[in-house]
DNA sequence: TAATAAGCTGTCATAATTGACAATTAAATA
DNA sequence: TATTTAATTGTCAATTATGACAGCTTATTA
């Protein structure tokens, strides 16, 4: 009996509203106050459902590791198919959709990974994990290159893995200025000429 | 008579001292106590020489934005004598050696770029100043591009140019994850291939 | 050495941020 | 309806960050 909880809801709530908090104002930048007012939410009820700051951040991290780890497998599981095609073009439209398209862009995901990886610098353990996450990344990204362009060195691969990742993740990382319309399509024709490169 | 004014040695000494802190603490996190005792001061000294928070902030902004002015003039500067030799060739080594490598990198620079563009967000002032610096970044690369590479379209300048700028940027911010040993050959070797997508 | 201009120190008040918790209200079931 | 469980509200204390300023010290020069 009792009154049922909402505990689950209510942390959805708190995190998302702190995720869209970090990306507008930073890690350091978002007060409780903000973030509850973002939840629609009292401080105090933050403070209940979520305990301290520093939980909170840890739940944050937590939350969007684990959220880009689905979308990256969500990515990795489409590769496959896309290669049936046998099709070293097909597999360069696929990257390059998913990594520039205004539809999947998601500017506040990259804002909030930045902040992190600022945050980084002095806190050990998210320094670790957030190491671990850009490693798979890249790693990845270069092991499937190295399946799609077989011929090429291990040198390529990584280098063009690392600069298509750096083209993306500058890309929103400079949407703060509000000209990002001006510099998607250069980034997406700068990625796509580094990753012709392995043809 | 009376005494000697330090007021020109310690602004330098408190904005170095800012400086520094943004690198490491982001613009939030960089509190006053933090710059005072960063620059061997009191905090009350801090306002002394810079006045008020807001003061400080935009003097930063000025300093760091004059020096940048100043670096990349000095490095237009030298483009011409590059280019004496007709050669693509050395203008390429030349971007790239002033780019990325290890003697020129300057990780707390960027750093301290990156939390300005990202505290743009919610300072229009700001917000102008820097679109501009990214736009004169940007478009004289591109130009300098065009003449050495005469035959491209402007679409393949820009797009190197946003490309080679997103890895030099991205490169340095990743530092506080302390894997810029891994991250600087491959990041040097995608810019390679990217402009040498021009020859 | 006296006057002066500036450096420097310390302290206080205020606001902002956070942590903690008591008291009340609301929804479920026996 | 009484009980139980949890949501919700409100408030207070502690800490931190900032702004403001009075007062003392030091160096320079007339």
């Amino acid at each position: 009996m009792g009154r049922p909880s909402k505990k689950e809801q209510r942390t959805e709530e708190i995190l998302d509203a702190f995720y869209r908090c970090v990306a507008r104002y930073g890690l350091e930048g978002s007060t409780l106050e903000f973030i509850a007012n973002e939840a629609g939410l009292k401080r105090s009820l933050v403070r209940h459902y979520v305990g301290n700051r520093d939980s909170l951040v840890d739940q944050l991290v937590e939350r969007v590791l684990t959220h880009s780890s689905l979308h990256w497998e969500a990515f990795l599981a489409e590769v496959p198919s896309v290669m049936e095609q046998h099709s070293q073009d097909a597999f360069i439209e696929y990257i390059l959709e998913a990594l520039f398209s205004e539809q999947h862009s998601d500017a506040e995901y990259i804002l909030v990974v930045e902040s992190l990886i600022f945050s980084a610098n002095h806190n050990p353990a998210l320094r670790k994990k957030m190491q671990q996450w850009l490693q798979r990344f890249t790693d990845d990204l270069g092991h499937i290159m190295g399946e799609v362009f077989s011929d090429k060195t291990e040198q390529d691969l990584k280098a063009v893995s690392f600069g298509i990742i750096s083209i993306y993740f500058n890309l929103d990382s400079l949407s703060p200025l509000g000209m990002n319309h001006l510099y998607r399509k250069p980034a997406r024709h700068a990625a796509r000429l580094l990753i012709d490169t392995l043809k």
